[in-house]
DNA sequence: TAGTGGTCTAGACCACATG
DNA sequence: ATGTGGTCTAGACCACTAT
């Protein structure tokens, strides 16, 4: 009866030319997280605008980040403070309410899939989805399984819309993601994922894949990835142990 | 096997003053959702500036609410549009992932408890939340109805802190929240919330309450309310059954 | 009273999409 | 070429906290 155990910290994207802010903001990110800023000694705004020779606004918008990130606190007339890691739930509370955690989750997890052929979605899901029954999804179905145990994470059941069928055939079955190799290969952004989350009994499918006993509580999450045109490309159905796996999150009081 | 219904929409505390980017996202959250603008006939910030006589960071500011929201899309180079119902999920995916949304849920929900004295937190949950044994918790009980129907949707058990043990006495068993309360009466004010989200099978007490089998399963959703000091000042586990409730949210892809 | 973060203005340049 | 949203500057005033 123990969650699951997540790392944190977004990957750097070397690569890509990124804003002032998020330079920023991964910097701040990393003295954070090597406890090299002592808790409550964060620097104030006008501190960090004289340090790295940007504006108030640029600063606050990285201050933005992190604290999106629950990784600092702010008050109007004191100051900024680092959450410490207790009030972050220390490693067993990782929140995946963000994008770069998803993705994090997927890096820190190894994933091995099939494919399954190709048809219809099933009804229940797209009626719970209110999508329009009758497009043609490719569909996959694979494992998830944290890096020190064999004891599985996740059964994954993950439908591509047929608009992708001309790189289905490419797709790895051993990379983290399948919704990053739609993006590759095809060329297109996911901007927005969206996610229902509810509790249901186990199959016995399920219930082989993780080594539970039939009917019993798992966590499903049925993700929906959308790119910047409002189709849904992706749809994944992620059945969690019960007993195993707690999926964390912060929310921010705005005001 | 029908998700619950929550309206959207967020109270308007007609009372407070309120910054002048929330009155802008305010105003034109009522107008997205009376359909008064066509879905892709949204105003550009240009317009919206011109409109209603303010700068562009403060028109950005509301649209950052209204995209955090999920009902509005926008693409650099292209606009704004209007996120449409069908991608919304319709009636049937409301999000619960910010914090006025929360309050929404607990608003267009009857909710009565009742106190249960106190003691200290049950172990498995002060283990799972890596919170120091030995304190006192004031404990209440309750159930949660949405208006239309006389099922339950949620069994409640809340833990307050012995901290506030001076105002316990005056909180009201029929009011939409605890917390809210807790904010009124000890002139506190909750700035940050986690949560915890696990399938577990039904308890005999969660079975009656909500009229499901025993063991069945259920959506525990465990909420610590933090205080600007950091403080977790309540704690409460909402059971919700696995097959009449489910958690929805989304997610915008930063960058 | 001094300093903090929250709000807001009036500009500017840029990457990107569409014609 | 034009216009969009994304980033950024250099200011300003305010509400709030600490002392």
């Amino acid at each position: 009866m123990r969650a699951v155990i997540l790392a944190t910290h977004a990957a750097t994207d070397t690569g890509t030319k990124k804003p002032r802010y998020q330079q920023l903001a991964d910097e701040l990110r990393d003295e954070i997280l090597r406890g090299a800023i002592a808790v409550d000694a964060f620097p104030t705004e006008s501190q960090l605008c004289a340090r790295y020779g940007v504006s108030r606004f640029t600063v606050r918008e990285a201050l933005r980040c992190l604290q999106s990130e629950g990784l600092i606190q702010r008050k109007r007339g004191s100051g900024t403070i680092i959450q410490p890691a207790t009030a972050r739930g220390g490693a067993l509370h990782q929140p995946l309410s963000n994008f770069g955690e998803i993705l994090q989750y997927a890096k820190d997890t190894r994933f091995h899939f099939t494919s399954c052929g190709s048809g219809g979605l099933p009804r229940p899901l797209a009626e719970q989805l209110g999508i329009v029954a009758g497009g043609q999804w490719s569909r996959f179905k694979g494992v998830r399984t944290p890096p020190d145990t064999s004891q599985a994470i996740a059964l994954v059941e993950a439908y591509v819309h047929e608009c992708l069928s001309a790189v289905i055939d490419r797709i790895q079955p051993n990379e983290p993601t399948i919704f990053r190799q739609i993006e590759r290969l095809a060329k297109v952004k996911i901007v927005r994922v969206t996610q229902d989350i509810q509790a249901t009994p186990a199959s016995a499918e399920v219930a082989a894949a993780l080594g539970i006993p039939r009917r019993s509580p798992c966590l499903r999450i049925l993700r929906c990835y959308i790119d910047s045109d409002g189709r849904t490309l992706e749809i994944s159905a992620n059945y969690h142990p019960g007993d195993r796996f707690a999926y964390s999150m912060h929310i921010e009081v705005e005001g």
